[in-house]
DNA sequence: CACCCATCTCTTGCATGCAAGGAACGTTAG
DNA sequence: CTAACGTTCCTTGCATGCAAGAGATGGGTG
């Protein structure tokens, strides 16, 4: 959250260990509610049990593992209630996100979604939906960056990690018809946004938001079933 | 963040720390800025480094301490920038709490508001502004519990720490006529969440947040001084 | 056959020791 | 007197050892 992943050099072994952790817990390469052992960790990584302890700390704290005491970490197993939740968030903060960039007025990551939603139209229109899920990413990533808020970036990030949201979204754009009705909504919502008109720019990305929620939703195996055998989840 | 301050017992003695810590740091009993020593906290509170250790790792991630390597960490201070971004945000979900709570309908949470501001009422007949300021806290709690969004609560949660907000609260109502017009705004509000007119509701608490900082800034000492000598607040 | 209890192992929590890197200070040269 | 340099102290980063608690497993009993 704080230092960004870069190169191995000039970076502390355990800010390895968190990126490289978190890169695989929301890739969802280690399944929800998997135990995460401390020194299995710290043998795999060459170093001691403290800086894996470290880091398991912050990822708790960024909600992605949960420290049981005595007992071990685990993955989080987001509970359907915590991911109602998380979406609502997610509504709430791109929501936001999309009046404060109208606000903004002519700012260079207008230009940007102006060449994403390009990109993102070819993509559409020759049904490559991998590249569309990482174009779609990249434009929610826009919006958010383009309010100018460190403070919102920050906290919309650690909602989505939580949602495991990479891996969520191709699941949704398998819906058929979801790309092409997806690529419109985020055309509407830039064009509202260069007319500086950010009521309805909010309003229209808060729709987006539940549709694509809804189409994600209908994409997910079974309500009831998934890693969630966790009774925990209310 | 994920457990409660509570009694000692069965509290997990860098849980003490962090709660401690954390309490020190809103209250304004550190200085923004000033240095924390691992080994002097360790002393006083009569254990190891690594509790402690571990509870910056934690604080850290929440915003409240920075931890620079090799050199120490420090109780972070919030440039003017990062101020009006907590603002924003503080805006956005009290907002979007009082619009969710609306749509709830009768819930407990109601009836506690009203009592809440017949109490405040009464603390502002008799100008005891102390009081007023710890109601109008819980009143701002409420709205946020009554949303019945886990996440939510613990974003807001995070943000008002790093605004170490119960102690700006008592200089924004410094400010004359400020705790008759705050009230009044509350009662607004109120009725308008019974109404179940949500979108009114989000209104009107946006702009009371808004008002709410106005009279903060007012009453801060002067804009470019205090503990803010960092010149990273661009 | 089912259930309860004791033990045993594996987990993390904390304490401690050592090393590496900054920052501040005193010193010395110009 | 100023400025640059070397040294020293203080900071955190990491490794390791020990102890306490929780869970699993086996044996014993009703």
């Amino acid at each position: 959250m704080t230092e960004e992943a870069g190169g191995s050099t000039t970076m502390s072994i355990q800010a390895k260990v968190i990126a490289e952790m978190r890169a695989r817990i929301i890739s969802g390469e280690v399944d929800p509610g998997a135990p995460l052992s401390e020194l299995a960790l710290a043998d795999e990584f060459g170093v001691s049990r403290t800086p894996v302890r470290e880091a398991f700390k912050q990822l708790q704290t960024e909600g992605l593992v949960e420290i049981r005491p005595r007992v071990g970490t685990f993955v989080t197993t987001p509970s359907r209630r915590e991911i109602t939740e998380l979406f609502e968030m997610k509504e709430l903060l791109e929501g936001a996100a999309a009046r404060l960039l109208a606000q903004r007025g002519r700012v260079p990551e207008i230009d940007r979604l102006r060449r994403n939603l390009e990109e993102a139209d070819a993509a559409v229109a020759r049904d490559d939906r991998e590249h569309y899920a990482e174009l779609v990413g990249e434009f929610h990533d826009l919006l958010i960056t383009g309010a100018d808020n460190s403070k919102l970036e920050a906290h919309y990030k650690t909602l989505m990690n939580q949602l495991a949201y990479p891996r969520l979204v191709k699941t949704s754009l398998d819906q058929p018809g979801r790309p092409l009705q997806s690529d419109r909504e985020h055309h509407l919502v830039l064009e509202l946004i260069v007319q500086k008109d950010g009521d309805s720019a909010e309003q229209v990305m808060r729709e987006h938001v539940r549709a694509s929620r809804r189409a994600l939703m209908a994409g997910l195996p079974v309500p009831g079933r998934g890693p969630l055998t966790d009774p925990t989840g209310a």
